[in-house]
Formats: C-alpha cells, structure tokens, sequence
DNA sequence: CGGTGTCGGTGCGGTAGCGTACGTTCAGGT
DNA sequence: ACCTGAACGTACGCTACCGCACCGACACCG
C-alpha cells in the first residue's frame, strides 16, 4: 500500500529511527556514530545464543528481536521484546556479558551494530548514555515482570492480543509477517492454540492474515481485548522513556 | 535446634550479613555506614506500594521480601523474590523511582534501610558499588526472565519446588514460617492448590509443615522434584555475585 | 473450659489448554 | 502442470487447574 511512499528508496535506515540513539545529546552521540555499523537482520538470525559471550551490542531500527528463553526439553517462552525503542545486550553493561536467554530476530529489518567494549566503556563515562540505557533497562525489566505475571493469569487470547499489539507497536505499519507457528514459540503455547484465538480476532474483526502475513485492522478493539498487561508495559515505556524524537 | 548457638543473643543484625553490603570496599562501605539504619521488617509490611515513589533503599539481612505484582482484580503473582543476597528498590538508581509492582516482607526479619538520594548519590560515583548493583540487578532480571517461563510451563507442584528453596536458600535454617494461602498469594494460584502439593511432598518425606510452620527435610530431594527453572536462577546469583563472603 | 478464627483437607463440576492426529489450502519450484 | 512442502483448520481425549463449598483440626483467648 502506502509503505512505498513512507519509506522512500529502499528505506536505508538512519540511527535516528532508534529511540535511544535519537536521545543522545550531540556530544555523546559523535563518539558513537564512529563505531556504528549499520547490520540486515533477516527474520530467525540469532544475536546470541543462550550463555555465549556477547561481542555487540544492536540499536534495532526497522528490525524486531524477541528474548527467548528455550528450556531443556525445547519449550520456549519470550521473555521480552525489543524493537527500535530499545537495545539488545543490557547485559554487556550490566556487568554480566552473558544471559541465559537467546536473542532471535522475530521481524527481518535492519539494526545498528556497536561493538560491546566500545559501549562499555561510553557506558562508564557515567554520562547521558549510562542514565538513558538504565531507564531502558528498567523498562524492560517491567515488561519482563508484566510478561510474568500474564503467563500466569491470563488466556492465550489476551495474550496474543497483547503481543500483536507491542509488535506493531515497533513497526511502522499495521502490518506484520508472522507464522502462527512463530507466535506459538514466543508465546510458549501449540500452534493450535494460536490458530484458534487467531480465528476468533479475524472473526471479529480486529485482524486478518493469511499465511504469515497478519494486518492489525481495528487497533482500538484488540487493545480492548488485550489484559491490562500491555497498557501497564506501555504507560511504564513511555513514562520512563518520554523521548520519542524525530523518527 | 542448633538456631540458638548460631544466632547468639535475639540475633541483631549485622550490616556484613548481608552480601551485596559484606561485598564493598572499605572506602564504600565507610561512606555508606553512616546513612544505614537497621529496621525491623514484620510480616507482611509492605516496603513499596505500586507506583509510589520510593524514598528508602533496603538492604534484607535475615528478612525476605517478595516483589509482587498485584493485577486490577485482585489476582497477584511473584515477579521475584530479594533476600540478604540482594537489595530492594533498584528502580531508585535505575532511574524510574517507581515500578508498577509491590514490596512486602514475606518472612520477618531485619533490613539496612538507606535514603533514596544518598544511594543514588553513591551510585552515580561510577565505583565499585555502582558495579555490584548493576550485577545484583542483572542477577534479578535472570529470576524475573525465569519465573515468567516457569508460569508458562511447569506445574504448582514443580513451582512450589523452586519457591522453597528460593526461600530457604535466603533463611539462615532449612525452617521458614509462612501458610499456604501466602505461598498461594506468591505463586498466583489457588491455596488448595498448595494445599495438594504440599501434601504430596510431605508423603515423600521431602518437606513437613504444620500450621505455617514449614521445615525442608530433604533439600536434595526437593532440588530434583524443582523444574530446571530454579538450577538456573541459582548458578547465574552464584556467577555473578560469587562474593559469598563472611555471612 | 468453651468459643472463635485461622489453617488445612477434601470433594466436585467446569474449562482452558495440551498432545496427537489427520485434513485442507495455497505458493513456489522444476 | 504437477508435486512438494509450508501454513492453517479441526477434532478428540486428557490433565491440570480453577471456583466453590464445606468440614475438621488446632491455637489462642476470654
């Protein structure tokens, strides 16, 4: 449709398009643009692997990265989503290098690539950058505790309603690429289960898709059908990230 | 038992039991020392309400106190539990003030309580207290990340598993004081749900309890019964905060 | 000593989601 | 044009857990 006029070319994407880059102040933000790499993210690209030692740190700006946790007999669970308002790597800083947790690319986009001792060692200048990536860091531990709390309460319905949601959220359209298959993996839940809440929505009228490709047609009614979850995540996002500058 | 020998006197808390406290430098801990006041914490005080400012940090030295989440009707879960390994109100020097979640002791005890600014003050110094918050912080958001997939997919029984040993890894005995309807309240099920798998675990001679009195009788047994879930969060405590020091 | 409230045990119908299995529809390749 | 495989639909028995209701046991208190 109208994604041709949006993005014009090929929509070669400019740091700016992330959140957390378009808040830097100017000084910081020269130091950093020497190191950046812009990188494609092609959908199912793994960032880092459970316990592997990060090298980089991704400032997403079209791409979409889901932290997934696989458990030992291969059942998975998302345990967060991060997309252009947001980096993947807190833990680089945080002091820890490794997660548990595997960073996969749920959206194909772009994101810019910084090296991980570069950031670290920004990071410590205890500057702009140090204060920004922590409120992030908090941000994300909400949605963590959010994504938590809606494993445990509420139904598979809500919760794709909710995770449809954030991911347009991150998305310059309404629209998505996305198996049901996938949605059950970041979900934790069958492909059935999908298939049948899926069904519901289309039904009602607030989405439709057709072999991966998923269109948010009636936003204000999916929030509506969505659990407190995803407006608690949202209100936390943009209360401890205000800065939603040029994108 | 053998409480009385290990805890002389009514046990006054000292600041070192406490391991994020016992893990900083002379020069830090001097600093700090000052501003730190031990406060008794009963029961069910609660420490934070959701989305009220914090003023005080507190560092949990024979106490535990369970960050919950309670949902608009009246339905709560765990989002992570913070014993005298770890600190409560990280969202101070993150940046936020405030999270969308609950502070409330669920086993009583004592706390170092430290004003808000003065942390903060301290924190910004980019030293080694800096560090080993940032640390404890990313070992939080493992139990956060965790406890979010163990809603997913495991059972009360399992969960219960983890919870005790959470907990009484956190108590100086293998003893804790807490009824059913609490543990229910924490793992955001139905108490008679606790009640079945307590009783079970009873049966098999792993735990023994009477009236909100609980004793671990086989602690192994009940690491083996627990999913992997809380194997997990331990190793990732035990690598990143391996100070461990004089308890 | 008996009353009252907390704590825990049990039972029963209802249901959301699981595991499994098998069909259908559509796209893309050779 | 056909074949293959990916994506989605449907159905069925099963289990864990919920909501509710009720009851017994013990503890503390007047």
């Amino acid at each position: 449709m109208g994604d041709i006029a949006n993005q014009p070319a090929i929509a070669a994407s400019t740091p700016r398009q992330n959140h957390l880059l378009a808040a830097l102040p100017p000084k910081e933000w020269d130091r950093l643009q020497a190191y950046m790499e812009l990188r494609p993210m092609p959908l199912g690209h793994v960032l880092y692997e459970s316990g592997s030692t990060m090298r980089h740190v991704y400032f997403p700006t079209t791409a979409i990265v889901s932290l997934l946790y696989v458990m030992e007999d291969g059942a998975s669970a998302e345990i967060a989503i991060v997309g252009n308002e947001g980096i993947v790597g807190i833990s680089l800083f945080m002091g820890g290098e490794t997660t548990p947790s595997r960073a996969v690319v749920q959206s194909a986009g772009q994101a810019y690539r910084v090296p991980g001792s570069f950031l670290k060692q920004e990071f410590f200048r205890a500057g702009p950058l140090q204060r920004l990536l922590l409120r992030y860091t908090q941000a994300l531990i909400t949605q963590m505790a959010q994504t938590a709390v809606c494993n445990r309460h509420h139904t598979v319905e809500q919760q794709l309603c909710r995770w449809l949601l954030m991911s347009i959220d991150r998305l310059p359209s309404n629209e998505l690429t996305m198996t049901q298959e996938l949605i059950a993996n970041m979900l934790g839940v069958r492909r059935e289960g999908v298939t049948e809440s899926a069904g519901k929505l289309q039904k009602l009228g607030l989405i439709s898709y057709n072999r991966g490709h998923i269109v948010v047609l009636d936003r204000e009614a999916l929030e509506a059908h969505a659990c407190e979850c995803y407006a608690v995540v949202k209100m936390e996002f943009d209360r401890l990230l205000p800065i939603t500058m040029a994108q």
